[in-house]
DNA sequence: CGCAAAATAGAACGATCGTTCTTTTTTGTG
DNA sequence: CACAAAAAAGAACGATCGTTCTATTTTGCG
């Protein structure tokens, strides 16, 4: 059954291959991490739920079996696509961010990348507002990932504001939560107008929205910040 | 094939009965409104996507193919629900709000109605979001049914904005499409944030954030009305 | 009541779904 | 090369889907 004596149980499913020198598993990871890959992309488009394996199999040229194989139910295969989104969401959005000094650069860094991400997806979808909609009473382990993923998100987002308090960035009196969730309506009401109602001015209006939390928040000083980027550059956390 | 002279085609589907004097058609046109009724039950909560005619059937105690022949096609019942709801919608939110005053309090109104009413759909789901996703990138006549229905709300309320405008309850320099744009989005965090992710804070966070923006944009005086009901009742366009 | 029309039921269709089982092919390695 | 394990294919399953067709029941009105 197994390799040598762990089989690699279902820890990896993102990392290729190598289990210690470059032997054992190969081909199997990688036609997994290609039909993850097509999945997320079918996915992105009709949505976790339109996700059907016999779809993807045609786009794999792959037989029903061969893709189902792979992760022994369907919940598991959309589970994986939504550990996929994940990971790319966090090193397009996340990991970019966290050059920028704390405090206000930074905010500004996660929201200018959000904003990048979802201006792509107008074409493609995102898979965390379409999941929202297709999970937000159906319980189960799809809802949990989904959910999990969305949490850390947001909650980076959250940590962000907060360090831009401490680092006296905003008004005393700046609530971080509800700046946070502002934030997130901008990037909600964008992906709506311009998705689905095809309003070519939402881009404006989010940027512009952005602009006018930080007025409303920022303290006078930090208000308009002079592009600060590798000129404080203390990361990590 | 026809009662009359006019079967009355397809037209009424809302209205109940009662085509001249009160003969003609009545069970036919009642059982289609229960069925509609029953039809926008489930797809609150499962989508417009997900709705089957053979667990409307079940719901209604009827035959798939007696629920059928009132529609004709599942996309004629999934634009009849649509019809349904946005005829609720505009009684609940559109309708009440016209009785204030035009300029803010007009404004005001038609958010708390419209919070009042997602506060109710965190529980039930909200088709003009649901919808939105599902059919963001599907052409057809569902799609336009909904983007139609949507538009048409937005475009009331860009239009209050604007009046509030007109009326010096804004600031000169106030973007109304920016502000409608705002205010949308806090109602988008509100149903993600309460309904997909269970905060209980989001209700709180969608108020306050109201209140940000009309600070924002409404002039000194006007920021802050004393609850103008009855006091000035100019209603009407 | 009687009769035509409307409303509903019932059965069947082809298609697709996720999943299981068995068989074949491919792969990695001694 | 040979051989065992992994990967993929193939076929079939029960279920559900929207839809069509034909029969039956119910309705409204002369």
């Amino acid at each position: 059954m197994t390799v040598s004596s762990l089989p690699v149980p279902l820890l990896s499913a993102g990392v290729v291959q190598r289990t210690r020198a470059g032997k054992a598993m190969q081909k199997g990871q990688q036609t997994k991490q290609a039909i993850v890959d097509a999945a997320l992309g079918l996915a992105t488009q009709i949505g976790l739920e339109g996700l059907s394996i016999g779809a993807l199999a045609e786009v794999m040229q792959m037989s029903k079996s061969g893709v189902f194989a792979h992760f022994g139910s369907r919940e598991e295969l959309q589970i994986s696509v939504i550990r996929e989104y994940y990971t790319r969401f966090s090193d397009e959005v996340f990991f970019p961010a966290m050059n920028e000094a704390r405090g206000l650069p930074r905010v500004r860094s996660l929201f200018a990348h959000w904003m990048k991400r979802v201006a792509v997806e107008i074409q493609s979808g995102c898979i965390f507002i379409s999941g929202a909609v297709e999970f937000d009473d159906r319980p189960g382990p799809v809802r949990d990932a989904l959910a999990s993923s969305v949490k850390t998100w947001l909650a980076a987002l959250y940590r962000a504001v907060v360090q831009a308090k401490g680092e006296g960035h905003l008004n005393d009196d700046a609530d971080e939560e509800q700046m946070a969730f502002e934030i997130h309506g901008l990037i909600l009401a964008l992906h709506y107008e311009a998705r689905f109602l095809k309003h070519p001015a939402a881009i404006h209006h989010a940027n512009t929205g952005f602009e006018n939390i930080l007025a409303r928040y920022g303290t006078a000083v930090s208000a308009k910040p002079a592009r600060s980027s590798k000129s404080n550059p203390r990361s990590k956390d």
